[in-house]
DNA sequence: CTTGACTTTACCCTTAGGGCAAGGTGTAAG
DNA sequence: CTTACACCTTGCCCTAAGGGTAAAGTCAAG
């Protein structure tokens, strides 16, 4: 039998660690003194605290090692699955470390060159464009943010089957408008638009006006800074909102393969202030 | 001004988060109400917000991002020096997870092999050797984990100078025990020490007998399951420790490139038990 | 028997907010 | 003008994985 002490210099754990590991039950010592409280704990689960350490290496939340642990059947189906579970994800966690990494070497380089870390806000462009009328075949509803690409799928396909059903004309690229610009508990309220020609039953006019109108070339991940210059934008000149945002999608998001190919343009309708 | 909300929504920030930021004097609002308590954010702080964002992606914590922003002075210099700090840190985590990943990799395919995870625990090899009666030149003293290496490279200089200016015959390669098994605030009762031919003031003598001897190849992150297999062959044969645990550094740790490449022996001291 | 190293429990602290409740406001529609 | 409802406020508790410290009990060696 080994002492906490014992125990935790060969494993190159703290007692701390041990005894937390204790309370939260995921390696207990094989006996406890019941006179003194004293814990210890068996050559065997110097083993046992091995497998444990290797999987924190591999970002296993210790909820989840336990679960792994006290697994009693299809232990190496389950560890199978878990791994490759997690391998997947530390190496997303890569590819985002790495774009993190490209960002800072550009940041890095700028700041080398005396221009400032957010000198690339200067670079979005926006303009003041008067949108004129049109007719749109849509469909409106709550979207969580993470569905959001799926319904995207699903409600252009059906906007498209139903164009193509009625011979309709497709006047410009797809578009999402933003009713709400609050998050709630039902997503946000996110209707799916296609302009066309005619006018017939379940079209809606729309006739945004004045635009400020802005385009982004790739990631979404960007959106905030186009939100702000726009914002800032109103600001200078003396706009300000007049109704709901809304984004026209140039590129089809599912059919680009890599972010950077992706055109959106963002309009945030605006009136003169009076 | 902007309300909490409005701001939330173009800078993709939760109102609980800009309340906290507001809490921790990250970034307060430009102005608040004195009747209702509503904070109202400027257009100008969007792009604070968006420059915290940025930092924070980055991996800054909050309180160092606070320290950035409220720089007054030569605010430029210290950004640099903390971006290229952090650029670093990305770095060594990616490496991390590289290893990690590499390992999980290994892991995955003798798991698909039908192996256990922890296998790599049969090929560590543990031997019961008589070790002779030698005598040490060394010096012990107190040593914290961080500074091991700095304290071994001072003493093995010392000590290797010491063997060339008294004409010393080196019987074997340098040598650390470890008299100390715990922890202290004082950091581990080290002792450095070369084995030499001559018996001379300050040598003394080392004669650990019998002891279990394992070499370890590679990084000393694997130490813990050489103490562990160590452990298991005792208890299975019936030995317990006699001694402080040594180890020797049959390669140079400071004159070895790659990890990989280093050679060290434990040995554990130990005696039949009765 | 004493000393010092070891162990116990108990309590507070950390990061960066999330969740929820109770209550006060703003505003647009009827 | 009222009402509904979205919005805002503060306050409190919770997270994961332990670290730090204190007060008190215990063990083993000298």
């Amino acid at each position: 039998m080994l002492s906490i002490g014992e125990f935790s210099n060969i494993c190159k754990v703290s007692t701390k660690t041990l005894r937390y590991y204790a309370e939260i039950g995921l390696i207990l010592p094989a006996e406890i003194n019941t006179e003194n409280g004293y814990r210890y704990y068996s050559v065997e689960q110097l083993e046992t605290m091995l497998f444990i350490n290797r999987l924190k290496s591999y970002n296993f939340s210790l909820e989840e090692i336990k679960t792994i642990i006290k697994a009693e059947e299809l232990l190496d189906e389950k560890l199978y699955l878990a791994l490759t579970k997690k391998k997947k994800e530390i190496e997303k966690q890569v590819l985002e470390s790495k774009r993190s990494l490209d960002q800072l070497n550009n940041d890095i380089s700028n700041l080398k060159q005396g221009k400032s870390i957010m000198s690339y806000l200067e670079s979005i462009d926006v303009q003041l464009v008067e949108v004129p009328k049109m007719y749109l075949l849509s469909y409106r509803k709550m979207v969580h943010e993470y569905e959001f690409a799926e319904e995207y799928g699903n409600n252009f396909a059906k906007l498209f089957k139903k164009i193509q059903d009625d011979k309709l004309t497709i006047l410009a690229p797809p578009m999402v408008l933003f009713h709400s610009a609050e998050f709630s508990p039902f997503g946000l309220d996110t209707e799916f638009a296609i302009p066309i020609k005619e006018y017939v039953t379940g079209t809606r006019d729309f006739h945004p006006g004045l635009c400020l109108k802005t385009v982004l070339y790739g990631s979404y991940s960007n959106l905030s800074s186009i939100y702000t210059k726009q914002r800032e934008w109103a600001e200078k000149e003396g706009y300000e909102s007049n109704n709901a945002l809304y984004e026209v999608y140039v590129t089809d998001p599912s059919q680009v393969q890599k972010e950077s190919e992706l055109i959106t343009e963002i309009y945030y309708p605006v009136k003169k202030k009076v």
